[in-house]
DNA sequence: ATAATTGCAAATAGTTTGCACCTAC
DNA sequence: GTAGGTGCAAACTATTTGCAATTAT
């Protein structure tokens, strides 16, 4: 077992243990959900989920993935992050971070390597908005996108 | 005719000019639409800028508001912004800056209050990915929403 | 046991497309 | 006159909902 795969276990228990303090039930579905998302690198949709699943999880359907990811999102496991393609994308790092969306593909991936700025915001504007949260999306061609 | 008129009908004729100087024929729609886009402060959705304007121009149909939205984006007039709410805004300032959207109401604004950090990234990412744009976006909640 | 969760099918929201007609230049 | 633009209807994609059957605890 090499060390990624040792992350990946790791990261996948954190879920899951976090899923049953707020309570939510460990169905197969949402294990294999979590496993998933425990063990990408990029940050996948709904949809894409599904068709990865699908064949190991026989039966499983794709109002699951949605419903599952959106049980996640509202209990705090998991980000959903907007993109230009008009498709949530799902991100099991909630920790505030960077992400690279590719223009050609549509594929969203971490940016380790762009520093996020101590960014000088209100908690209040002066019109009266509360912010809550940061969302900084970088928009690109990933290396396979650009040798088309 | 006071300030914020004229900045508005400066905003609508810069959009002319450029409409022009991309061989873009002025339409009457394409018209209304570069007039009702520098007219507003907020950053509406396609279906939000039909609705706004299906009254005063009689028989307008939403398929031309988004395929003329399109080729403002793909020709540079105006910004395509990506929200949580899976609506496309458009923006016609299309110079950098962040927005602010609520998730009450999910309506988007300028965050004029939000200053813009020297983002410390690279053009190009070691795994080689090209970074073309930055998005900044603020969540949270507007004074309205506050409210309720 | 029972409350939560799932799968199916059908509905909905946002957006796009094919094609015949129309209009800006 | 003609290339480009528009409107209609229909298609398409992503997502949500109602409800009966199933499963985790």
């Amino acid at each position: 077992m090499d060390a990624k795969t040792t992350f990946q276990n790791e990261k996948y228990r954190e879920l899951l243990t976090l899923c049953q303090a707020r309570g939510l039930s460990l169905t197969l579905q949402r294990k294999a959900i979590l496993a998933h998302l425990a063990e990408r690198v990029d940050h996948p949709t709904a949809d894409q989920i599904f068709d990865a699943l699908r064949e190991q999880q026989d039966g499983l359907s794709r109002t699951t993935v949605y419903r599952v990811l959106d049980t996640f999102v509202h209990h705090g496991l998991v980000k959903k992050i907007a993109c230009p393609d008009a498709r949530s994308h799902f991100d099991a790092n909630t920790r505030p971070h960077a992400h690279l969306v590719c223009l050609g593909c549509q594929q969203v991936m971490d940016g380790h390597e762009v520093s996020l700025p101590a960014l000088a915001y209100p908690a209040l504007t002066h019109d009266g908005f509360a912010i809550e949260e940061c969302s900084i999306v970088f928009l690109g061609r990933c290396a396979r996108c650009r040798e088309l």
